[in-house]
DNA sequence: CATCAGGGCCCTG
DNA sequence: CAGGGCCCTGAT
């Protein structure tokens, strides 16, 4: 079990994101895995961060409305952090929370929409919400692959509690990720003890890569998303699944949608067809035409709003698709 | 007890 | 471009 660094030094800023921005909904999506580098309870986020080989812990309280939007956001830390490294660090968050989009053009388009409609009203100002780097994300696409959400669970804290550290701040403790340079150095058959089985080699070849600078998070963030895709696709283990995936939460390509597994399929065919299978052909050009380049986040909404759905009522046909 | 598919991907033919 | 193999786990 990884030891917990103490982050007794902090620093505070006030955010105002773009309106309408609901705290909430951004912070909080019950369709996302669960890993326990997070930590949300209303009006309050936080989350371990490395920054820069620094163990830190951020702290998001919600200061405003939806309308008028205010995040008070801390830094906690242990040795220092210059003025700069303040302000990258804020810098980052703006990005992997998506603080600057303006979202006008997607509501007032769709706020007649048969399906987005009553989403859009209850969930308008709901952001991407990205709580890993890239590195970090492509380790949680790989342990999702082809396999169970209780696994994934099981493989992702085995991870966290060999190679990760814990850092204490305020009233938390959150697992850390690590480094790249960790995961290069250790054997396969080492990564293979934490069940993981034949992601092992996966989770090799990525850490390498990123160890050796091979691939540069920041530089994809400025090409389209044609571009950035044929980038992912190459990394090893990652495929059409994955790729659609970091295209959207990492990248905020809100047209990434061309691809859908087959668990998902059937969440649609039911949520906007009301059958039980329909093409995924089907489902695609239906969300091509109908929603253009917002096809992407309005199937996010749509799922955010069934996954929210669930946490408090039992949805009998859901339950059956999501096999935890 | 055995068998099997699961929130894919790689590699081969 | 189809299909087999891959890890482990819980369901049957």
């Amino acid at each position: 079990m990884p030891k917990s660094i103490i982050l007794d030094k902090k620093k505070s800023a006030t955010l105002t994101p773009q309106s309408p921005y609901n705290f909430n909904y951004t912070f909080h999506k019950p369709s996302h895995f669960p890993t326990q580098n997070i930590k949300w309870e209303k009006n309050i986020f936080y989350q371990s961060f490395i920054f820069k080989n620094k163990y830190c812990g951020l702290k998001y309280e919600n200061k405003g409305t939806i309308a008028k939007p205010k995040i008070k956001l801390s830094i906690y830390y242990k040795d220092k952090l210059n003025k700069k490294q303040i302000t990258e660090i804020i810098n980052e968050v703006k990005w992997r929370y998506d603080f600057e989009t303006d979202f006008s053009e997607f509501f007032n388009k769709f706020k007649k929409d048969r399906i987005l409609k009553d989403i859009i009203k209850k969930f308008k100002g709901m952001r991407i919400s990205c709580d890993y780097s890239l590195y970090e994300f492509l380790i949680v696409c790989i342990v999702l692959q082809n396999a169970t959400v209780r696994r994934s669970v099981q493989m992702m804290q085995n991870l966290f509690d060999k190679y990760g550290k814990k850092v204490r701040f305020d009233s938390v403790e959150l697992n850390t990720f690590w480094l790249p340079k960790r995961l290069n150095k250790v054997s396969e058959d080492e990564l293979r003890t934490l069940k993981i089985g034949y992601r092992a080699k996966f989770l090799k070849r990525i850490s390498k890569m990123f160890a050796n600078k091979e691939i540069n998070e920041y530089e994809i963030r400025k090409l389209g998303k044609d571009k950035a895709k044929e980038e992912l696709i190459k990394l090893y283990g990652i495929g059409p699944a994955s790729v659609w995936y970091i295209l959207f939460e990492v990248y905020h390509h809100y047209d990434a949608f061309d691809y859908i597994s087959p668990w998902e399929q059937k969440i649609y065919s039911k949520l906007i067809f009301n059958k039980a299978l329909v093409s995924t052909d089907r489902i695609l050009n239906y969300f091509k035409k109908t929603y253009g380049k917002y096809r992407m986040l309005a199937a996010h909404y749509i799922f955010e709003d069934i996954f929210w759905k669930r946490k408090h009522e039992h949805i009998e046909w859901l339950e059956k698709e999501i096999r935890l």
